[in-house]
DNA sequence: TTGTAGGCGTTATCAA
DNA sequence: TTGATAACGCCTACAA
């Protein structure tokens, strides 16, 4: 390993004071001209790279942010996380920042991996994902005045802190909109029991959209948990009624793709959307609601960027001027399936 | 937020000097046990942790280790990644290291970022998934000495680096030997074309365990890129050979999910068996080979710690005199499919 | 067994 | 416009 280049060897070599050398680096104005090309040749001629870890002792920040990584769930809609880690990894570089990942247990082990974080790496912020109801995690953060951002809008408190979530009754709004326009006219919704934020938001769109052509939803209405055997013993229950549904809406493309499997063994023409737009509904033809999961992400950093470098390190201040939460529009991929 | 603690606060509140706070951390049992207790007590009723930054400072340890994530390709299979990066961030945890993303365009980009991460973060190692032949990305980090591991065996130069792995081969033909045990004698294989190490892999061991009862298996050896649609014309093309399979092992669940369809469209009795065990199989009820991915990600995390722990960090040393290449077996998790 | 001195690479402050 | 000095928090000699 070549001896490592610090600020000093790079002003040996420009022969100027490392001083020079950090304001050609942070205030490039300030040096005139010539020094300041002799210096940025040394600069790339010896590969130098400020380290970090002296920075951080300095200025107090670490340029890295937090995002905790779960355990798979369903496995389907798990590549959401995925993508979205993606798009946050690649936001954050582009910001300056990196993207450190932890994993917890519960509430109250994630809440000692903050602090453990915290104490040790002195991170400079943290990207929660699915917030539910009265979450403790966001009242611990904010009462240190950690920044954070929540990918999931609060429920609760919608202004309470800064988040990024994407518009779920837009998107099935959309979807039923897109039926209608095919001529449907019984459309049902299959989602998840009445409670979680994410599953009344979704259930509405399709509400709102069915009620906007006369037709009262109530009667094609359905609630399961999620998962594929679910959604096909709903659909087939659906499909067996007197005056079935010639469509289904679907909270997820775990249930989409288990509706699709009641359809297709029934031989009906019915139209089924789902929601996500995974790779799985990508390959089966499955018409789905796709998530800006990139531009979530890239959002989540621009909040963040705008708290971190902006307006001080107390995570309650106005980001400078900008709206404080972000509500991003889905689009639907139309596919054969509907 | 409160006053950063030092370990001059915990000095002072101990009331000894900071050298006997820091060999209370680093080598207790020289420390009287008294003074000992005194210091500990102290430490955590201040909630003191060391700074990273600046122990890094000082011992030129960052305690990062760096992983790719990749733009989700197969959502199907993408979530192996994903459960290896948690199970990766869980045993880096247990061994006191934290896990770094990031992400690249190709190879020539990812090792520009290697320079970056490790000029300005310092990081310890990293590791790599998915080599190919010739990888220029072993290369580079051997040629610098910078510790790596890379889950995916190396094809080319077996014991040039460490290395952890799936047996690919063992999990087909436990597939293989069971549908055998089922009674069939027509065991058809749907894999990736040859040339890729992983494919060929698992292809060999379909081929061995049919070898085995006698059969020639090069009649029913079928290759095709990746996919849903993939599996399902393959399959489709099989079923309707004047002497069909009546099982069917493919390298993938994404080519089991479009070969399950097949089988169903023609109402066949088929078995069939898929690779990954991911939350898709598990949901239609597929039998497939499960890789173990905690156990993998556990086994680079101890490779990399015994070189970074062990001997020196240079990563050609030899981690401690134990193997420097792991291969785990997968398990062949049994459904209704087969 | 405990304490003191110095330096890791940066940047902020101040003087030249 | 540039340079010297100090300090961030820790660890490793070495001295007491």
């Amino acid at each position: 390993m070549a001896q490592k280049v610090t600020i000093a060897t790079v002003a040996r070599q420009a022969g100027v004071s490392r001083q020079t050398v950090s304001n050609v680096i942070h205030t490039p104005e300030i040096v005139r001209e010539e020094t300041r090309e002799r210096v940025r040749a040394a600069i790339t001629a010896l590969g130098y790279r400020a380290s970090q870890a002296a920075r951080q002792m300095r200025t107090g920040r670490s340029q890295l942010i937090a995002v905790r990584i779960e355990p798979t769930r369903d496995g389907i809609n798990g590549s959401v996380l995925d993508r979205f880690l993606h798009g946050l990894t690649e936001a954050a570089g582009e910001a300056g920042y990196r993207v450190m990942l932890y994993t917890a247990t519960d509430a109250a082990n994630e809440i000692a991996t903050y602090d453990d974080l915290l104490g040790a790496y002195d991170l400079d912020a943290f990207v929660l994902t699915g917030t539910d109801h009265g979450d403790v995690r966001t009242a611990w953060l904010a009462e240190r005045k950690v920044p954070f951002v929540t990918f999931g809008r609060s429920w609760d408190a919608p202004e309470r802190y800064p988040w990024v979530d994407v518009d779920g009754a837009a998107g099935t709004a959309a979807a039923t909109a897109h039926l209608v326009t095919q001529g449907h006219q019984r459309i049902a919704f299959i989602g998840w029991p009445a409670g979680s934020g994410v599953g009344d938001n979704r259930r509405a769109g399709w509400a709102s959209a069915v009620s906007a052509t006369g037709v009262d939803p109530a009667e094609l209405n359905r609630e399961t948990p999620d998962g594929i055997t679910q959604g096909e013993e709903v659909a087939r229950q659906l499909l067996e009624l007197k005056l079935p549904p010639t469509a289904l809406v679907c909270a997820s493309d775990s249930l989409a793709l288990g509706a699709l499997q009641a359809v297709r063994d029934r031989g009906a023409a019915v139209a089924v959307t789902g929601f996500d737009d995974t790779p799985v509904a990508q390959a089966i033809g499955l018409t789905s609601v796709s998530q800006p999961l990139a531009q979530a992400a890239a959002s989540c950093v621009d909040l963040l960027a705008a708290v971190l470098d902006g307006g001080g390190v107390d995570g309650a201040g106005d980001p400078g001027g900008g709206p404080a939460q972000v509500l991003l529009t889905p689009s639907l991929v139309v596919r054969q399936s509907g």
